[in-house]
DNA sequence: AACGAAAGTTTGACATACATAACATCCGTC
DNA sequence: GACGGATGTTATGTATGTCAAACTTTCGTT
């Protein structure tokens, strides 16, 4: 019932999923996130981010210390992470499978990647590894 | 540049292509598609339907003749129908090849359908027809 | 012609997500 | 310790998309 309305009863929004991912990468680059430095990330201003990242805290997604450093929750974490995940399964479908070009596929998977579901992510998954290991038996 | 800004640029959003499919599929079974019909068959009010219907008409994707019937205008319906191309396409990679369960897969399809880009809906195609017709040289 | 139901619109509210701009806070340097 | 720059928050506005509820319009039946 109602399929189409599933697009909004996402477990996470394509906005909060990019600020997730914006700290993880700083953390892992620079060793720190902040307000001002995820704005930047996404090219937005830090009126926004500060809006935005105060209910992803809410959410308990985000964890900030006392210095307004910030940090992503063990689940904040696991959502970022299976974000990246998929981002990477569809991304290596479209360009190493469907050869699509690589600034497009980076597109489509970015679009695409908090909304596919995990059994689909896990199926495409283990087709991409059939495929490229022998693809003339990938089904 | 921004890549994850690419998102709320489509040329099309997932509600707005959901009404423009609703007066697709009305006018085909039915013969006809009021605001009514529309906010029934999307699981509406007709309130949100009046309102979402009006800038619909404003942009030129739909017509509305004397008596409120509700018709797509020509770039209405080449939009509608290359959603309805897309959905379907993805609907039969994620069942056919995937496996991916019939329910998982109208889901996924149908949030991604107005997303993906004509170059990978393209590739996609093409890679089902050949698969289709010898899984073993999809390639 | 009048009543009531169906259809459609409008209003006011809420949630998300962005922007600009004003304001607050914090910090280092002089 | 005061100034200025960097950082962060808040206020206001825009846009989409939803709701409920009030209102208008239209139409068939009596």
């Amino acid at each position: 019932m109602d399929v189409w309305k599933k697009f909004e009863e996402n477990n996470i929004t394509h906005s909060a999923a990019h600020h997730l991912l914006a700290i993880l990468e700083l953390r892992e680059k620079r060793g720190y996130a902040r307000v001002t430095d995820v704005a930047r990330d996404l090219n937005i201003t830090t009126g926004s981010a500060s809006i935005n990242l105060k209910s992803l805290k809410a959410k308990h997604l985000i964890i900030e210390d006392e210095n307004k450093f910030l940090a992503l929750s063990e689940e904040g974490e696991t959502l970022a992470r299976a974000v990246l995940m998929r981002k990477k399964v569809l991304n290596d479908f479209l360009v190493n499978v469907l050869k699509v070009t690589a600034e497009q596929a980076e597109i489509d998977a970015c679009k695409t990647e908090h909304l596919i579901s995990v059994e689909t992510a896990t199926k495409l998954q283990a087709f991409i590894e059939a495929y490229q290991a022998n693809p003339s038996k990938a089904a």
